[in-house]
RNA sequence: GGCGCCAUAGCCAAGUGGUAAGGCAAAGGUCUGCAACACCUCUAUCACCAGUUCAAAUCUGGUUGGCGCCU
């Protein structure tokens, strides 16, 4: 059964989408199919947009780059506030660009979340919220416990309080924050956007590997980083001030090891709760993945760890989908799969 | 060879007669302004055999395995 809304329409801008799990390997593959193809790279990653944070967030190098230009890449500093509506803002402002240079952008980077709001192009209700109700409701939770502010969601809107569990403080907080500044649930708000339909013609990879592998990966790519000073790296920005009550020092890698410079835990112990916590975070990204719809996965083992052969696969599927002319992507021979 | 102690899920570990706490790991999931966040779900019949008892992981005997001490 063909899908008839989503035949595509001269309007639509191609956008490419590469992501996975951590540590698989997009970084590499996303700079080979951007030479390729002409395309440049959009990181959909929100830990490699602050500056001095690059051994933690395996942020890409300049030598790595190999001229392909790189976007949103180290534009704030750890203590800058950032989340989806400014990622958005920005992601859609480069593709702009990018189009207008007659480039392809690649939607490249490991946040699922991030890159929902572009490519559905989701309405996040530009409002100026209010940072006192939001603190108040924060309190309330804290004094009279979590289920008082479920059971305050629940009387605005029944169908969130459903949907969201009590204990889940942060996203209860938010859907009554939503309702205080729109005067509307959230839960309809919601279902509204879940029903968006894609601005742009795209293909969304997800690049992923046997379960095993990734973790043995996302182990000894932990080591290196520690070879490489990951703890002179967070020293550093703790020097200057930055502490964990910041998001950027929430990210994987600079949470741990602050934990162990602040005396809380032995390094050794720092590690080895820094490699867990990153396999559990590859684990609820590929479940994040698993429930988008339109994806294409890219499973590394049937393609036999060949870059070239998973490169080929990509072009193909992306001259299929009209985003690349096929004069435009070389030979287009090899395709395998359905 | 003798004496003593122990044996509960992948790991740690409660439970000493009334029908198996908890933690970790693994697995699955939620997510629409903090997302590398926050949150949820979930795994055993208690080494084995026999006995006592209305009832045993819990008591008794034996078997096996481990640990410690002694000769």
């Amino acid at each position: 059964m063909q899908e008839r809304e989503n035949f595509v329409t001269e309007e639509q801008k191609p956008l490419v989408v590469l992501t996975g799990p951590t540590a698989v390997g997009k970084t590499e593959l996303s700079i080979r199919l951007a030479g390729r193809i002409g395309g440049e790279i959009i990181s959909a990653d929100s830990m490699q947009v602050y500056r001095g944070m690059d051994i933690g967030s395996a942020k890409v190098t300049v030598s790595e780059m190999r001229g392909i230009p790189h976007h949103l890449i180290d534009i704030l500093e750890p203590d800058e506030e950032f989340h989806v509506v400014r990622f958005q803002e920005r992601a859609k402002r480069c593709i702009e660009e990018i189009h207008a240079r007659g480039k392809i952008p690649i939607l490249a980077g490991g946040t699922g979340f991030y890159i929902q709001a572009v490519l559905y192009d989701i309405d996040f209700t530009e409002t100026q919220s209010d940072q006192n109700y939001r603190r108040e409701l924060e309190k309330l939770a804290a004094d009279r416990g979590a289920d008082f502010l479920h059971e305050m969601l629940k009387k605005v809107d029944p169908e969130s309080a459903d949907a969201i569990h009590a204990n889940n403080v942060k996203r209860v907080v938010r859907a009554l924050e939503f309702y205080r500044e729109t005067g509307k649930k959230i839960s309809a708000h919601n279902e509204e956007e879940r029903q968006k339909n894609s601005p742009y013609r795209f293909a969304y990879f997800v690049l992923n590997d046997e379960r095993g592998r990734l973790y043995a990966n996302i182990d000894r790519r932990v080591d290196q980083m520690m070879e490489r000073g990951l703890l002179q790296e967070v020293a550093r920005l703790k020097e200057k001030g930055y502490h964990k009550g910041m998001v950027s020092m929430q990210g994987l890698g600079y949470k741990e090891i602050l934990e162990y410079l602040d005396g809380e835990t032995t390094l050794d112990e720092a590690v080895r709760i820094l490699k867990r916590d990153t396999r559990h975070f590859a684990k609820r990204q590929l479940t994040w993945f698993r429930r988008e719809k339109d994806v294409i996965w890219v499973n590394k083992d049937q393609f036999g760890y060949d870059d070239d052969r998973i490169l080929e696969y990509m072009t193909a599927v992306l001259c299929e989908k009209k985003i690349l002319a096929p004069e435009d992507a070389g030979n287009r021979s090899g395709r395998t799969g359905d």
